[in-house]
DNA sequence: TTATATGCAAACGCTTTGCATCACG
DNA sequence: CGTGATGCAAAGCGTTTGCATATAA
């Protein structure tokens, strides 16, 4: 089953139709290799069906996003992308700020400092979102060539 | 010196003008309790001085914005926010979902976390950013008030 | 007198909505 | 058939920009 049909499943599994243009969508965030705008999809996905309406984008990623397949993030630079992720257990984003490219982050040792900070500030915390962003090692070894490779 | 002045000074002191629109929005912003929009400001803005113009409130909040003393927030509900906060020293927020109140958080042990995070998944990260939401003291003895007083 | 700041209105980018049509169950 | 999905265009919202005017260094 690829990436896709799982996103669809999930789709069917929630009692949402998955229509041709939702598989499509489904295939074309799951080609994505890091994140992705809707203007992204919308582009892309008018190159295989030309009358995608911007407004199913736009609809399916919000089915997306509710049933957690998607997450939108905020990025530094103040704009959105959204990015592929396992929908079944709480995590964070670690984004590379180069290519784009993310891992899920479990939340580990966070859990205690969160709850440090509720105690010591005397709230109750509901919830807590933590972005990571940096370079992939992928990005770090091109830019390291590249630096090498081309002396001032 | 009121949390205005500070305000005006900072920005004097990076060669800005504390212009009366400037100071006026320095007011708003300091008597502000919990985080605000810009749409706030220009509405409580021109209740003081008529003809403030809607630019000029997101012009003076852009250069607070980058010298640190406001932060802009996502808040969960995908919206934005601006809080006041300290700009000397690199901090996170924590925010009443109920009313707004926030709190300047320390790194702390998260610094730790966001170390090992990157070690493990080979990034070199370059920046990090973590969002609580809950309720404070305050909302939550409202509610408990509330609720213990209308018994269903 | 030259740079900076301001008001206004129009432009903008992204997202949502109204509505008629279409497809599926 | 009735509900759900879609395309399109228009509206919406928050923010930015162009430009002429006003104010400060």
């Amino acid at each position: 089953m690829t990436p896709a049909d799982r996103i669809s499943q999930v789709l069917e599994r929630a009692g949402y139709q998955a229509t041709p243009n939702r598989r499509l969508v489904a295939e074309l965030v799951a080609a994505t290799g890091g994140h992705f705008t809707a203007a992204d999809l919308l582009e892309r996905g008018r190159r295989e069906r030309v009358n995608i309406g911007r407004a199913t984008i736009f609809r399916a990623l919000d089915l997306l996003v509710a049933l957690k397949v998607v997450e939108r993030l905020d990025l530094p630079s103040g704009s959105h992308a959204y990015v592929v992720c396992e929908p079944d257990r709480h995590h964070h984003h670690l984004v590379c700020s180069s290519c784009g490219r993310n891992e899920d982050i479990a939340d580990g040792d966070l859990a205690r400092v969160v709850d440090d900070i509720g105690r010591r500030n005397g709230y109750r915390i509901e919830s807590h979102r933590l972005e990571l962003f940096g370079t992939c090692p992928a990005c770090a070894a091109t830019m390291e060539a590249t630096q090498t490779g081309s002396p001032v």
